[in-house]
DNA sequence: GGCCAGGACACCA
DNA sequence: TGGTGTCATGGC
């Protein structure tokens, strides 16, 4: 078992599965993750919930309301004007190119899809990839600032590696098994919130790492 | 009252 | 290409 392995089961072990992404459909995991950039998930609830409130979270609807009015729905998850065009043009696309419909999304390969998704203005890597491994189910590994901060604590990356230079390290030493890319990110988003916010000695995963490279 | 949250982008040197 | 400001609400 290598070190990215490794971490993967002491944090498993520790937190448990994340049944991550909370959401219904992967229309919804999408939203989300175009609404979560930078905002707590409770934030980004309450805005979804003004959506199915309004019966408005599918994508003809979104498409038919006025940047304004979605705009005021989302407010709850703030940067709501931004959000709310970013929302906007990303149903542009999925409806010209993919007729609105997850399904026909997901005939295409991932490398193909990656490159449509980050031609959209407000979807950058992170928000693809997240797309791409919770909505659409590809081995995609999602790096976010809790990953690049908890792997350089634990000395396997230079912090300031580009965004697909750290996808790399996980791309070569997982199987590229979706279920356990989509457990692993949200173990370590669990992690990074919880305890990791300043790494020191008294983590507990860089003990269990220690230890299992010091004594087997 | 300050800090941070499941980022992305425009702008500038 | 690398650093910085901006977008903004809500919970602790």
């Amino acid at each position: 078992m290598n070190q990215i392995e490794e971490i993967f089961k002491i944090l498993f072990d520790r937190y448990g599965p994340q049944y991550w992404w909370p959401a219904e459909t992967p229309f919804e995991v999408i939203v989300g993750a175009i609404l979560t950039q930078a905002t707590n998930w409770n934030n980004v609830e309450k805005a979804i919930n003004n959506l199915k409130k309004h019966n408005l979270l599918d994508p003809y609807s979104i498409h038919n309301i006025s940047e304004k009015d979605l705009s005021n729905l989302i407010k709850p998850c703030g940067f709501y004007k931004i959000k709310a065009k970013r929302l906007k043009s990303f149903i542009e696309v999925f409806i010209n190119k993919f007729d609105g419909n997850i399904s026909k999304m997901n005939i295409y390969p991932t490398s193909y899809l990656r490159k449509e998704l980050l031609k959209i203005n407000g979807i950058g890597m992170e928000t693809a990839d997240s797309i791409l491994l919770y909505a659409l189910n590809r081995p995609v590994f999602v790096i976010d600032n809790y990953t690049k901060r908890l792997f350089y604590c634990l000395g396997l990356g230079d912090y300031k590696l580009p965004y697909e230079k750290w996808q790399q390290i996980f791309h070569n030493f997982l199987f590229p098994i979706y279920q356990l890319y989509q457990e692993y990110h949200a173990l370590i988003v669990e992690h990074g919130k919880r305890k990791c916010r300043r790494c020191n000695d008294k983590c507990f995963l860089k003990k269990a790492l220690y230890l299992n490279l010091t004594f087997g």
